[in-house]
RNA sequence: GCCCGGGUGGCGGAACUGGCAGACGCGGGGGGCUUAAACCCCCCUUCUCCUUCGGGAGAGUGUGGGUUCAAAUCCCACCCCGGGCACCA
């Protein structure tokens, strides 16, 4: 190519040059390694004087056979950006990244490859760790981590046991070692469940009952079974419409023995604490959904079992609105209820059975198709109405779920929606309790009336009650229903029917996979079946070396299959002795792994502390970095200072690692009660995916856009999908493309600079030229293209650039601080373009223009720091501060409006009092001519802003 | 249905606490450099209309109302888009 490109322009090849060169220096002389103030990074002075901790932290990757493309790194970038800029203003900065790289991809990546998920995931973390060097991010290296490797989930391993071995102690409502709960039966200070004394219980008999309140614990439970995968999933992995997040297999709730987690005991302190925490509303409002905390009531009514005539059971219903009891006209169970079969009456045995049999058989999904017919079936049995002693009929029906609440609810028709169609299809009463008001009927077109024959739908909202008395409580008349809820709550307790109570959606999680590539149990079990924990010291156990670790999976429609672990298959593994203190014995080897989820619920605990032998992170490294901040806040919860991710994990990750974070916190291992005190989600990277007439995705960068908006691809017209960015999507752009065009600055400052971190954007190869533009300018501005000498001048800057200069300074402080790079960006091309245009560049102007610059594009600002005459990096240097003098004008122009609109423009000094600034608007020309001779009906002066003449 | 966001030029997006709408970038147009092109540089670029070519007028931030001297910004009603939850009693 004959070439007469200057030879020293800032071309992709010099940008190479100069970013490969720093990024070994960097790494040479150690710049991001950050000191903690004990232990063994310790380094006190230089922690010290790199001024106050702040922690920054990504959520970290899972490293995916395909590699990054420009999309991942959105929120690395801006982390490197924020992380620079604080180092610059004086914080010592822990910022690093390591790798989530357990889990379902990796081990079926493996599968497809035919190598070990070790293999594949090392070579995964190998190029992942490339592409993020390549980028120029300033992390410390030596705190790194993966969760694959042993001597870190030797420490997820040591955290299931703590785990394992505590208790949720509701009175103190905090969790407690299990010793203690022990000593408490000892002592007899806490009864036992069945009240029988602590001395009479065999062994087994105790460790059964210590292990019901474990806070990890195996239950016999209904689980979500996904035979296309082979393992059972936790309800969070479930989507909306009954399959697998991964794979989306059709997914089966099941009766199956498996590893849980207490979670439900937290579920009041994960709301409120959300208090506490600098998180938008919208990710605290999906965590309190899927909370599902509701406030309400549990009401007994009793029933006759149909072989025990002579006795009486209650079915206990939760109900959110007590006040409508007295309309309470039948009852509805959920078909899995437990009483079910002793209510069916011998006529009604064979219906009742039938309708169980298709319930169980619909998958959930179909279930929950809220626009279905309502279906039910009557047991004959009738169930007693404690507030007006009626006997209303017992139903089953499968839109009551056993999962919420008690399965079983009282069906209020007149104000239930639900319960309503309900009533109209099977013909049952439905009793006004309400009287609606006038509007409501209006909208209806009926006349008002409690004959609730006329009503179209049921009643819901506030309204005066009616036929809802008893000989001991009347709220006829009563308007509000939590004055109505107040009195019938009382009235329950009084005559023992029923109790105030609290519902929640969340249950709790389900904790083992029938994987292979995830961490082991610290478990094994004993000739009787019973659980241990293996001592500290004999972790960690290291997941077994096999050929075999493909999981045994299904027909994914194959309800009934059942999982079989891959670490089953290794008796080598699976049958150990040990000396767990009774001696040597033969145990079993739990053969689940945990979640992927484990690996991340503490990863930035161990970033802390990485090569810790004795314990999972320093007691005085995680009050240093993650302790609560009292100066700042009262009620600081502690925690990293910075947390930044996308909004997927809002109720999976999240809500998992604030679960253990807690735990932790409460068995005294940390002093932060939360593990993100402020969370930031960055947006998205979107990318058009085009598809042809076949709907076969095409290669996207072989598309042409027409001039009439149609996109083409040769002669053919292909339809256009926006979504995120995948090879199978074929629009997939790679880092490493973008760093042979235009090197890793562009790259960073295209990404930093399309838009607030928080929106997504689509992505527009074209687009990043403007930033590769700008930085040629600033490079020119300060090298000579031909020559490669540095033209900057030490002659001062003439006054309207300094000017400029601060002002720049004072906006980009800002926005840097808040995480706007967008507007920094725009501020410095600004100030740049300014001094394109003069003479010659001042070093008065320059230097703090690499500063500024400096955390957007690391390596060619330190390029031009180190021709501008400095020795070290300046990734310590102080972020240049405005000089408040400059920010202020002697003059200024302000505009003037006639009735609102801007028509003339005066220039009065800065300090002009509204007086002074009425007087020069009604004597400009505009002014004069518009009033034509009058006076203003009104003047409205802004000092410094407006002035808004009302003719 | 409920709960969160959001709707501004051809495109990505700016706009402090209600005070000059469209910063910055892309694209587009014109010009320069060049034998030519690419690269690069300079100027113009919300729309419509008028113009004596200096400029001027009107409209304009999803729609319709309202508050105000003044609304992208506040209030009411509605439409559309994205995300989350959903037969949750």
């Amino acid at each position: 190519m004959a070439d007469d490109t200057p030879p020293f322009r800032y071309t992709a090849t010099l940008a190479d040059d100069i970013e490969l060169r720093w990024q070994d220096w960097w790494d040479e002389h150690g710049t991001f390694e950050t000191p903690n103030e004990t232990g063994p990074l310790a380094d006190a002075d230089t922690a010290d004087a790199r001024g106050e901790k702040l922690f920054v932290l990504d959520m970290f990757p899972y490293p995916s056979g395909a590699g990054l493309h420009v999309g991942h790194p959105l929120g690395y970038i801006g982390t490197d950006v924020y992380a620079r800029f604080k180092r610059m203003t004086g914080h010592n900065v822990l910022h690093t990244m390591g790798f989530d790289a357990f889990g379902l991809p990796a081990e079926q990546y493996a599968v497809e490859t035919g190598q070990h998920p070790a293999v594949t995931t090392d070579q995964n973390i190998t190029n992942y760790r490339r592409q993020l060097r390549r980028l120029g991010l300033a992390h410390d290296q030596r705190r790194s981590v993966s969760t694959t490797d042993p001597s870190y989930y030797r420490w997820t391993q040591w955290i299931f046991n703590q785990i394992f071995n505590a208790w949720y102690d509701t009175d103190a409502d905090c969790a407690r070692p299990i010793d203690e709960l022990i000593s408490e039966f000892e002592s007899g200070g806490r009864p036992t469940p069945n009240g029988q004394p602590w001395s009479e219980l065999s062994a087994g008999e105790r460790a059964d009952i210590v292990n019901d309140h474990r806070l990890a614990y195996v239950s016999e439970a209904p689980v979500n079974w996904c035979p296309g995968l082979g393992t059972v999933v936790a309800n969070e992995e479930v989507t909306a419409d009954g399959r697998s997040d991964r794979g989306n297999f059709p997914v089966f709730k099941r009766n199956m023995r498996q590893w849980m987690m207490r979670i439900t005991a937290y579920a009041d302190r994960l709301i409120d604490d959300l208090e506490l925490l600098d998180w938008s509303d919208a990710i605290k409002a999906m965590q309190r959904n899927w909370i599902g905390k509701s406030f309400g009531a549990d009401v007994d009514f009793s029933v006759t079992p149909v072989d025990q005539p002579d006795t009486t059971e209650s079915i206990t219903v939760f109900t959110t609105r007590p006040d409508t009891l007295f309309g309470a006209s039948f009852m509805v169970l959920s078909p899995e209820h437990p009483l079910v079969m002793g209510l069916t009456t011998p006529e009604h045995a064979s219906t009742v059975s039938e309708y169980q049999r298709a319930a169980a058989a619909k998958k959930d999904v179909d279930r929950q198709d809220e626009t279905r017919q309502k279906t039910g079936v009557f047991t004959g049995s009738y169930a007693t109405n404690p507030i007006n002693g009626d006997q209303i009929p017992v139903w089953i029906a499968d839109y009551v779920l056993m999962g919420y609440g008690s399965g079983a609810i009282m069906a209020v028709p007149c104000g239930d929606q639900r319960d309503f169609e309900f009533a109209r299809t099977f013909d049952l009463p439905i009793p006004a309790i309400q009287m609606p008001p006038d509007e409501w009927f209006q909208s209806h077109d009926i006349e008002p009336t409690v004959d609730t024959a006329t009503w179209p739908e049921a009643f819901v909202g506030d309204a005066p009650y009616v036929q809802s008395a008893n000989n001991t409580l009347a709220l006829d008349g009563i308007g509000t229903k939590d004055e109505g809820i107040a009195l019938v709550n009382t009235w329950l307790e009084a005559h023992h029917a029923g109790r105030p109570t609290i519902t929640y959606k969340l249950r709790d999680w389900l904790f083992s996979r029938q994987r292979y590539w995830g961490e082991p149990f610290p478990i094994v079990y004993d000739a009787d079946g019973r659980p241990h924990t293996l001592p500290d010291e004999m972790l960690p156990v290291e997941l077994p070396e096999t050929d075999s670790f493909a999981p045994r999976t299904f027909d994914p429609d194959d309800e009934f299959s059942n999982p079989e672990s891959p670490l089953d298959r290794l008796d080598w593994w699976v049958d150990v002795e040990l000396d767990l203190g009774d001696g040597v014995q033969r145990y079993r080897r739990d053969t689940n792994v945990m979640p992927q989820w484990a690996g991340s619920c503490w990863y930035e605990l161990r970033y802390l502390d990485p090569t810790n032998e004795n314990r999972f992170v320093g007691r005085e490294v995680e009050e240093y970095w993650m302790g609560p901040q009292a100066e700042h806040r009262p009620d600081h919860p502690g925690g990293v200072d910075q947390y930044v991710g996308g909004v997927e994990h809002a109720v999976l990750h999240l809500l998992y690692a604030r679960f253990w974070h807690k735990v932790l916190y409460d068995l005294g291992h940390l002093s932060s009660k939360e593990p993100y005190a402020r969370l930031f989600n960055q947006g998205y990277v979107l990318a058009a995916a085009y598809k042809d007439e076949r709907q076969i995705y095409v290669d996207a960068a072989a598309v042409s856009e027409t001039d009439d908006g149609t996109f083409m691809l040769d002669d053919k017209s292909v339809t256009r999908e926006w979504g995120s960015m995948g090879k199978s999507k074929k629009n997939s752009v790679s880092p490493d493309d973008m760093y042979a065009e235009y090197g890793a600055d562009t790259l960073r400052l295209y990404e930093m600079a399309t838009g607030p971190l928080d929106a997504s954007r689509p992505w527009e190869t074209r687009d990043v030229v403007g930033m590769y533009r700008f930085l040629q300018r600033l490079w020119r501005t300060m090298i000579d293209e031909d020559s490669g000498e540095l033209i900057v001048v030490d002659d001062p800057a003439d006054d309207d650039t300094v000017t400029v200069l601060h002002r720049t300074i004072e906006v980009v402080r800002a926005e840097m601080n808040a995480l706007r790079f967008n507007t920094a960006i725009a501020k410095l091309i600004e100030l740049n373009n300014h001094v394109t245009k003069l003479d010659a560049t001042p070093r008065e102007i320059a230097e703090p223009m690499v500063l500024m610059l400096a955390p957007l594009v690391p390596h060619v600002t330190e390029e031009l720091w180190r021709r501008l005459g400095h020795d070290d990096t300046l990734t310590y240097e102080t972020f240049p501060k405005a000089d408040a003098s400059r920010l202020v004008d002697d003059t200024i122009e302000v505009p003037v409006q006639i009735n609102g609109k801007v028509r003339t423009r005066v220039v009065v000094p800065a300090d002009a009092d509204p007086a002074a600034l009425e007087a020069t608007a009604l004597a400009d020309a505009v002014v004069a001519a518009a009033l034509d001779g009058g006076t203003p009906k009104k003047v409205i002066v802004v000092p410094g802003r407006m002035i808004n003449v009302v003719v």
